[in-house]
DNA sequence: ATATTAATTCAACGAGTGTTGAAATTCAAA
DNA sequence: TTTGAATTTCAACACTCGTTGAATTAATAT
């Protein structure tokens, strides 16, 4: 019974990953990746072009499985209404839920790529051009299956309502634990189900709350 | 007609405030902050005792302020509302609303403060020490106040609804420019006005969504 | 004007930064 | 087993990091 060593380049992204979400792309110094990764200094630069390069590799890496949960999820709310339409409910769900489960089922391994993705999406730096980068032309299939569920909503009311989704989503990807302190207990960043009950139900209200127009 | 110049240290917060938001902690020298000041090296170290002193007081600075401004939004809302109840929009657009005002009414001025809460708010190793420790005295008088709007939700769902908020909330501090590519240009990261006018509905049909229990 | 304190400048410390080139090793194909 | 390529090691580059102490100037009070 060999135990075969995970291969290099892999380590390096595993440790840069981790490292990344918790201290920051600046935070961290490619020696402490390397060192967390069990190799020398200069390995990451025969695998990576740079630092930089480095961090790209580990958002690209996950990125597209991302998507493709969420479009396969939505694929599925659509083929089971195939005479009517789906609810707004239903397609937030197949929006947020994939990835809720990703993180309750495998905790260990996707958290710190979560805790990356809260990070730029809230970076004035970088969260602009690599969300938009990364994940915005599936976004944009999820907005047309909104905009279908809600015919009657303004364009800017639909975006505006996706960006509050944006926000709502990445701070439960962060798990700061703020929660569990202002709720003394009762709530736990770490609690992924019991997000995943309540937040398509909470988005799905707003959409439509504000899918009505003006009705001040 | 003499032109007073800026104290030093003032000017230190200045830069440093704006260079933080823009980079992280991490991200930003003593050197580049204290160029960015037009002063010497040392003179951070005769002001602040170290870096991550000059960050703390960065954020505390204008965080009393931030609670002030809510906490009398809030009060009132209740002094208007001496026999009945807020409306849960009401009351969190007591939450929000003097800050998108002080944003979009200032905007140079606070931008920057702004941006640093967002990151703050998502930062796994901060979020959760930081945001308690400036925030969430104030956010429990809100919470009470919500609690009395909607007698019949679950104290889980009433906080987990804040952790939503929050996160709506936090992101628009950001300013990515994200929305600007997703929506082609209909919808701008720096109209805070749109957002002030959409925020707090959709927000409250949130709540309010999940404040009636497991209808499911 | 003098004595005290506050504010600022200058030079430097050891440690750590991203990155590179060349040598040494491991590995697979012939 | 020999050859060539892929991988890993070692040492070093110029530069920046946070921080400090001592010397100097500016401001204030007596």
């Amino acid at each position: 019974m060999k135990e075969t060593k995970r291969p290099t380049r892999d380590r390096i992204l595993d440790s840069a990953e981790r490292l990344f979400a918790q201290k920051g792309f600046e935070g961290v110094s490619v020696r402490q990746i390397m060192n967390a990764a069990e190799a020398d200094v200069s390995l990451a630069y025969y695998h990576f072009k740079s630092k930089r390069d480095l961090f790209d590799q580990v958002m690209l890496r996950k990125a597209d499985y991302f998507n493709e949960i969420r479009l396969q999820a939505l694929d599925t709310v659509e083929e089971r209404h195939s005479d009517d339409e789906p609810t707004v409910e239903e397609i937030i769900g197949a929006f947020t839920d994939p990835l809720l489960d990703l993180l309750a089922e495998n905790h260990d391994e996707w958290k710190h790529y979560f805790q990356l993705i809260a990070q730029i999406n809230n970076s004035p730096e970088w969260g602009g051009e690599l969300m938009t980068r990364y994940f915005d032309p599936l976004v944009s299939r999820f907005i047309d299956a909104l905009r279908k569920a809600m015919p009657n909503c303004e364009e800017e009311g639909l975006y505006w309502s996706y960006h509050f989704l944006s926000g709502a989503l990445t701070l439960t990807f962060a798990e700061t634990g703020r929660i569990d302190n202002l709720s003394n207990g009762i709530c736990r960043s770490t609690d992924i189900s019991a997000q995943r009950k309540r937040m398509p139900r909470f988005l799905a209200a707003g959409f439509l709350a504000l899918s009505q127009r003006n009705s001040s």
